[in-house]
RNA sequence: GUGCCUAUGGUGUAAUGGUUAGCACGGGGGUUUGUGGAGCCCCCAGUCCCGGUUCAAAUCCGGGUAGGCACCCCA
């Protein structure tokens, strides 16, 4: 016979169970998104979670494509990929019915992606990112509301304006500064746009070094740019001060809206080279989290590359690991999520079981969600698991409830009995099983 | 891919190189064949793997494996 292999009780490296409890969790910040986005008329869509590589490949760096995704060839010889991130399927859809979908279109979707790399604090090789995208719209009020946007998410978290930083840029200000007022040639302003990505992971000393590499003389006017956090400190001498007029602009009616906790940072580009204005990314002010949690941008040439009129777009994901981080960071997890069961029926006695049966086929027709303990273990037993389970009701069926009709509908919480009558069991109930609740 | 750190019941932890590897939570049962969630009692279950040093290894050393963190990269 053959040595059986060990199997492994572990969830594939970079990979999350989850257990009742952790889906609670997650159900529980899916739904807070939801009703965020909702609230300003995003439509939610879905796609399936494979792709055909080519679509990454059209966009995003080569070595993505190659070292970073889970991409194979199908039985057909196709190369497909795992989706890393859910943009490019976006504008495939948008692209696909172009000219029959009426813009401007608000849709957003809370898919899992992949990617293969080294799992570490807030980065798993599997997460679920809320995407929320505007196609249509290339306007100073478009960005305005993608901004506007996650602050209302963090605000529906209960997440306070200090416990957060929206920072903000125009690709095009870092450009125009690098092009045209310090005369880089393409290939000095993409390597120098690489650096100022890694500004703070770096010591300040080596950076300057870096820069200096590229800049000479000039480094010291780079670092005093880097180094400006008020968007009208900017000089006005290169080109495209329109830009800077307009990312002013945006800063000032998120002010208005009262979103405050939002400063311009010029060091923030995002890596990917699809974005073409505004950019912008939500960072925990606590060091705890270095991450940023939503990060996006205006990429409006991106639905151009299938070959159809060029449709504007911006938009933003956030990722579910790091968000979660946050939420425990800073304590804004419900202490409590009860169960989604309603009610459980505990039997003193087997014999009991039928009726206790009958019982929760008539409340679940009354919309109750009700469980039936047929363990056949003791009565304090059965009360333990409820109780264990966060079930918030009982009621313990016997040869009493079954001579007189009437059951003993006991809340867990507060520890009250209440003797009522089958048909009065619902509306003595405090019920809201729709989703995970709060307590 | 690179570096650093860690590894004891299911979970969290304890144990100067020297007792039968201790405690708490958890799970099962009893106390109690119907008013129970407490208490008390009993039970379940562990030194990641392979090798080395030593009279003696959970403990020291080497190599694996797994995990965490950071880098790389960033969706």
């Amino acid at each position: 016979m053959k040595q059986r292999e060990k199997l492994s009780k572990e969830s594939y490296k970079g990979t999350r169970d989850f257990y009742p409890e952790d889906m609670a969790v997650r159900k529980y910040i899916f739904s807070t998104m939801r009703k965020a986005v909702e609230k300003f008329g995003y439509v939610e869509y879905d796609a399936s979670m494979i792709e055909e590589t080519g679509l990454y490949r059209a966009k995003s760096g080569e070595e993505i494509v190659n070292e970073q995704t889970y991409s194979f060839k199908d039985r057909g010889g196709r190369d497909v990929t795992i989706r890393p991130e859910m943009t490019p399927t976006v504008a495939r859809m948008i692209a696909k019915k172009r000219k029959e979908l009426s813009f401007p279109l608000r849709w957003y979707s809370i898919p899992n992606l992949f990617r293969y790399e080294r799992p570490q604090k807030g980065r798993l090789r599997e997460h679920w990112q809320l995407n929320v995208d505007m196609f249509g719209v290339d306007s100073i009020s478009a960005d305005v509301e993608m901004i506007a946007v996650p602050y209302a998410i963090m605000n529906e978290f209960g997440a306070q304006n200090d416990q957060f930083v929206i920072k903000v840029n125009d690709r095009r200000i870092t450009n125009f500064f690098l092009s045209e007022y310090l005369g880089m040639n393409e290939t000095e302003a993409h390597d120098l746009s690489k650096l100022i990505d890694k500004k703070e992971k770096m010591p300040e000393g080596e950076f300057f070094l870096s820069a200096q590499e590229i800049l000479g003389e000039q480094t010291e006017k780079f670092v005093a740019f880097l180094n400006i956090k008020d968007i009208t400190a900017l000089p006005e001498e290169f080109s495209g001060y329109e830009t800077v007029k307009s990312l002013a602009e945006i800063i000032d009616s998120l002010a208005d809206r009262g979103i405050t906790n939002v400063v311009y940072d010029p060091s923030i580009m995002r890596g990917f080279d699809y974005y073409t204005g505004v950019v912008f990314e939500v960072f925990d002010t606590s060091s705890e989290n270095n991450r940023s949690m939503f990060g996006g941008g205006r990429y409006d040439d991106l639905v151009g590359i299938f070959d159809v009129e060029k449709v504007s777009a911006i938009g933003f994901g956030a990722g579910d690991v790091i968000i979660l981080d946050f939420l425990k960071t800073h304590n804004l997890i419900p202490g409590k999520i009860l169960s989604v069961v309603d009610l459980c029926l505990c039997v003193f006695e087997k014999k009991y079981e039928r009726v206790a049966q009958e019982l929760a086929d008539h409340l679940r027709k009354e919309g109750l969600n009700v469980s039936v303990d047929i363990s056949e273990r003791k009565i304090a037993s059965q009360i333990k698991t409820a109780d264990k389970q966060d079930v918030k009701y009982i009621i313990c069926i016997g040869e009493d409830e079954v001579q007189t009709g009437k059951y003993k509908l006991k809340d867990m919480d507060s520890r009250e009995e209440k003797e009522v009558a089958k048909e009065e069991i619902v509306r003595n109930m405090e019920v809201n099983n729709e989703q995970t609740r709060k307590l």
